[in-house]
DNA sequence: CCCATGACGAG
DNA sequence: AGCTCGTCATGGGT
């Protein structure tokens, strides 16, 4: 959790020269700095910068971007959607927000609480746009004696500095770019404090917001009349009208109530299923899944249920209106991304595409003369809590194909006490019986358990953790129990930050071990012809022109091993991934 | 209309 | 195991 201090084994990233640039409504702008002096800023007027027109700008960076490769610094990624909606590849980044959320955790990072927050500004007392009220109406103004300048005479980024109302004239764009550098170069020395990884993490999680953009871009191959007769599976046919849905409805609904005659219930009420449960002498606590699951054997109706739900899931879900809603013209289904969640550092997407569920993959077809190239990491998590505590036996445990082997060796069990036994170590397993092989585990490993302890500690105390990458994990803000809480309550929550933090440091690493590894495949795999299409926190979706999948393999193999080597400064920690080629998403195995 | 909660999909 | 996310639904509040 903590960033190795002493000799730095990643090597500082080459800085390259820093562009600032803003696009705001029609118009944007961007600035050269000097890469000896990146304080020093170019002249718009010259070759040392661009303002006017999007259209206008954006041809002169596609310019400057094949020749010069600079590190673009926007507020956000969505800065340049304009030149990568043109298929720009850019190659360099520093998203402010992403680092901001980097350094300090949480998600907001808005310019706005960046500029606050770096300088030395209380965050409550930043304005906010909207309709103004009669408090702020009559609250003094002081004298604005800059209008030109973004930051206020109060000191906080103007609430309109990034809308076309303020930001419309060459001048205000061109200061947005200078405050854009600025807060960069800020970042920067923030970063530096804490290690040369936190560096190569900020770019790294730089690209991972280009890779988001470019995953919008392309969207995710869908065959959608195969996916129209899978959803015809569980939900029917497509509805004429309000009258026809509800008559389908109905018929979902009755193959479940027949099973309890002389009895209706709202199957999308718990309390009345839960009723309806106990009317055909089925008594549970909750109607959950996984309470139910044991009983579908014994009991019709529960297994008609719990049919019934899946259907249910995917009428309501990922049914007829979500394919209309979500997948284009172009046969491709397109959700927002984003880069990191507020919590642990992981990629997050709408539109459903991190949890289609598994029928649905069938329908995740490549296009004509392409084929996916999908590839997942194996056993993730242990490997990379071997790689951030740097525990040599755990380390060595990597060298395996299955990790659980060696360590079921060292601990004298079999490979399923020794799994069990690992995850419980990561993840606080409350229930069950890990006991005796824990005790072990702590004796075989005792780096790798000294750093779940730690973390845990400080999940209890409240006490803000960093991932091995740099990244804030607030522990302070969530999990807390109200004042006249019990004691019991308190405890549980206590313990429940414990886990939280125990897992973030685990999860929030992997995070960024792959998306230094997506960013490493996006590069690797333009060349011949390959995109990304989907990224699922270990696993990759590439889709390539057919005659270059063999090569994109060993492309995608290869990222592996060089983001790894840079993500943890050494080869002492083992990463592998499953790589296959297949025509449809479902053809791979699970 | 917003928000908490239950439920469930994925990793 | 445990944790994260997004989505849809209900129901109780404003």
């Amino acid at each position: 959790m903590a960033i190795a201090e002493g000799p730095g084994l990643v090597p500082p990233a080459p800085l390259g020269p820093l562009v600032p640039l803003v696009a705001v409504g029609g118009r944007a702008a961007y600035l050269l700095t000097d890469p000896a002096d990146p304080g020093h800023l170019g002249d718009a007027g010259g070759d040392g910068g661009c303002v006017g027109d999007l259209a206008q700008v954006l041809d002169a960076a596609r310019e400057l971007e094949a020749a010069r490769r600079p590190r673009w610094v926007v507020p956000e990624a969505r800065h340049l959607a304009g030149l990568v909606a043109e298929g720009v590849p850019v190659a360099r980044l520093w998203d402010i927000a992403e680092v901001h959320r980097l350094l300090v955790g949480g998600w907001s990072a808005d310019l706005g609480t960046v500029a606050a927050h770096l300088d030395g500004l209380a965050l409550d007392g930043i304005p906010r746009s909207g309709p103004e009220d009669l408090f702020t109406a009559s609250a003094p103004t002081p004298p604005d004696e800059r209008p030109d300048d973004p930051i206020g005479p109060d000191g906080y980024l103007r609430a309109d500095a990034l809308l076309p109302s303020w930001a419309d004239s060459d001048e205000r764009l061109l200061a947005l770019c200078r405050l854009g550098a600025r807060l960069a170069l800020a970042q920067r020395e923030r970063l530096g404090r804490l290690g040369p990884r936190a560096l190569a993490t900020a770019h790294a999680e730089s690209a991972a917001a280009l890779v988001c953009l470019e995953l919008e871009r392309d969207g995710l191959p869908v065959d959608r009349t195969a996916a129209e007769s899978l959803v015809q599976e569980c939900a029917g046919p497509r509805p004429r009208d309000e009258a026809d849905a509800a008559r389908i409805r109905a018929e979902r609904d009755a193959r479940v109530l027949a099973h309890v005659p002389g009895r209706v219930a709202d199957l999308r009420n718990p309390a009345q299923v839960k009723a309806l449960l106990a009317a055909a002498g089925v008594h549970v606590r909750s109607t959950r899944k996984w309470e139910l699951e044991p009983l579908r054997e014994s009991y019709p109706v529960v297994d008609a249920l719990l049919r019934w739900r899946k259907d249910e899931r995917i009428a309501t879900t990922y049914g007829y209106r979500w394919l209309d809603e979500h997948v284009g013209p172009d046969g491709r289904l397109r959700g927002g991304w984003t880069a990191c969640d507020g919590a642990a550092g992981r990629m997050t997407a709408q539109a459903g595409l991190h949890n289609l569920p598994v029928p649905l993959r069938a329908a995740v077809v490549a296009e004509p003369g392409h084929v996916f190239v999908r590839a997942d990491l194996g056993q993730i998590e242990p490997r990379v809590l071997a790689a951030v505590s740097g525990d040599p036996a755990f380390a060595a445990a990597t060298q395996a194909d299955d990790l659980y082997a060696p360590v079921a060796a060292k601990l004298g069990v079999d490979r399923p006490v020794a799994k069990v036994a690992v995850l419980a170590a990561m993840y606080g397993q409350r229930s069950g019986a890990a006991g005796a092989a824990l005790a072990d585990l702590e004796r075989a490993y005792p780096v790798a358990m000294r750093l779940l302890d730690q973390a845990y500690a400080a999940g209890l105390a409240a006490r803000p953790v960093r991932t091995f990458g740099g990244r804030l994990v607030a522990l302070d803000t969530a999990l807390v129990p109200d004042r006249d809480a019990d004691p019991a309550t308190r405890a549980a929550l206590d313990a429940a930050r414990g886990r939280f933090a125990r897992n973030a440091v685990i999860q929030g690493a992997a995070a960024e071990l792959f998306k230094a590894w997506a960013a490493t495949v996006r590069h690797e795999v333009a060349p011949v012809g390959g995109r990304i299409v989907l990224a699922l926190h270990d696993e990759l979706l590439v889709h390539v022109p057919e005659e270059h999948a063999r090569a994109a393999m060993g492309r995608v193999e290869r990222a592996l091993q060089d983001a790894a080597r840079r993500w943890l400064g050494s080869e002492a920690v083992r990463f592998v991934a499953d790589v296959s080629v297949v025509r449809c998403w479902a053809d791979a195995k699970g």
